[in-house]
DNA sequence: TTGTAGGCGTTATCAC
DNA sequence: GTGATAACGCCTACAA
């Protein structure tokens, strides 16, 4: 390897005057910085990134952590946090499962976005403790080194609720998702609201896990219970394609006798045919909203939380009956 | 930062025999070890990753490099190059972006995995002149620190082939991909040896991308000339998926007047109705092979080239004529 | 069994 | 303007 001190040898100076010369540093004179720079580039130097780190205790690279690999849900949250990263000279790494957490406070990282559930809060709390940034995307945490880009998933539940009320809608089945999922425990809060100011409506309860498959199970129940149009509420949009394929696949007509709406807008529904309402947010902005509440963080700016808005989508797996 | 020197003065011992009892070394008798890790664990030590690599010039690191973050395409790729890396005791990142590339030459992982085509091949030669050890899974590149685990894309392109030519089509449609992708060149060589070999197929080339849009490209020309039964073979099943949705759009019917195989068997093709035929193969298994194919390459030993197999899926998208 | 000391590659504070 | 030199936190001969 070619470290500095090759470079020192090699120009015939010391290796700060080099150090200087490579950082830049205007007290160099030209010709001497130009002779090294020359140098350096010949020998082929390239810097050694534990040793700036150790000496600087930075890395410029922050961490995202995700609870799994799987899913194309976090291809445009993911470009979002990079692109914001990288303008401000920070790169980004993605990490997923326990054995990454060591990043963190081994201090390879500057800091840390977190989606994954994998992390207990208490760990979180604990790193925040020791003085490590982190901007948390799937959960509440109130601590100072810790900012929250959360979704704004209860406007985003009442939306799809009233949109599937005023459709006129009084009988409605609700699919909810895992109960470590923070997203999940939010919708429901707001469903159960909703449902409170309408009391006309009858609400059934369905267990789901945010896969396809519990989209599935959830239209067998209602199809077993059919006796006239009802409306869905699936708490995200992979069951909502569950639900649908499988009531397809049993003759049934999406947007007639059964009205589904999802949660997410994911890619997928984009094949599903009628097209299926759901709530919509921009998991770009999502991604660079993290990214530049975690600078401002580890500035050392105060900041305050932050939501991300969600919109309604109609497609034409809700009609009016 | 609380470091080794705090422990040292707070057991009254030197850092030596810190660090000895924090790395197990049995030279330090079981009561200075077991009261210095009470120590250690007391003060919430934990040992800084910048240190230790700069001394022992590794950081247990492995670099997962992709083209972006886009696509559910990587989910089990990713998985199954960091189950067998965890086993090892490594951790893997996954970095996209121009700006990643540091992360190798500037040592702060142990080795890459290259799926990445905004790397050339000669910043890669580079690299592993430098002695940095790399596989790669997006070309070939013959180096001793490189070693190749590729997909057997020619196989796989004969068996969509003769498929097609089996069941008896004559007229043949290729929906080819971008001319920088790997796969998508090793593909189209195939198909040329594949048609060279039937002189009686009657084959049109389509360009493509890889992507949705080309696919209804595809649909729009095929629809446009089409007189009777064809055949298609597009060279990824996201291409497939769109010629599928656009044709049955316009009232055809896949598996009847157009057979369609693609090739990668992703997810998305689950929900396609009729069902898609496509070249399949394991991604999990062909992360695991990279990683320890890359293991091997850090750990000096000799290691060959390898090749992920492809099998044919018999979907309904492809009937007899 | 424990301590001393040198070094990994940089940066940065001093002198000169 | 340039050069010693001391960190940064850790590991590891070698000495005691």
């Amino acid at each position: 390897m070619v470290s500095i001190k090759d470079i020192a040898k090699q120009a015939g100076v010391s290796i700060s005057t080099v150090s200087y010369a490579l950082n830049g540093n205007p007290k160099v004179t030209p010709e001497t910085s130009s002779r090294i720079l020359a140098i350096a580039k010949e020998l082929n130097y390239i810097p050694n990134a534990a040793a700036r780190q150790l000496k600087k205790q930075e890395s410029r690279i922050i961490g995202a952590f995700l609870t799994d690999f799987t899913g194309a849900f976090y291809g445009d949250l993911l470009q979002g946090m990079k692109e914001v990263l990288n303008r401000k000279g920070y790169d980004l790494i993605v990490c997923s499962g326990l054995q990454s957490h060591r990043l963190l406070p081994e201090r390879m990282i500057d800091g840390a976005i977190i989606l994954d559930s994998t992390f207990s809060d208490m760990e979180l709390l604990d790193f925040a403790d020791r003085g490590h940034r982190l901007v948390v995307l799937d959960r509440e945490l109130n601590h100072p080194a810790v900012n929250e880009v959360l979704l704004d998933n209860k406007a985003g539940a009442n939306l799809a609720m009233d949109y599937l009320i005023s459709m006129g809608h009084k009988k409605l089945y609700i699919v909810m998702g895992p109960s470590d999922s923070f997203d999940a425990r939010q919708r429901m809060i707001a469903v159960r609201q909703t449902l409170d100011r309408h009391p006309e409506v009858n609400a059934v309860l369905l267990e789901g896990d945010f896969n396809q498959g519990s989209g599935e199970a959830a239209a067998r129940t209602i199809i077993d219970q059919y006796d006239g149009p009802v409306g869905a509420f699936c708490l995200n949009d992979e069951m909502a394609i569950g639900l649908h394929n499988y009531a397809v696949s049993q003759g049934y007509r999406i947007g007639e006798q059964i009205s589904v709406i999802g949660f997410d807008n994911i890619e997928l529904t984009r094949y599903l045919q009628p097209r299926l309402s759901t709530i919509q947010y921009s998991k770009h902005r999502w991604g660079a909203m993290a990214s530049e509440q975690l600078l401002r963080l580890i500035q050392g700016e105060d900041v305050d939380h932050e939501r991300i808005y969600v919109t309604l989508v109609e497609g034409d797996s809700v009609k009016r009956v």
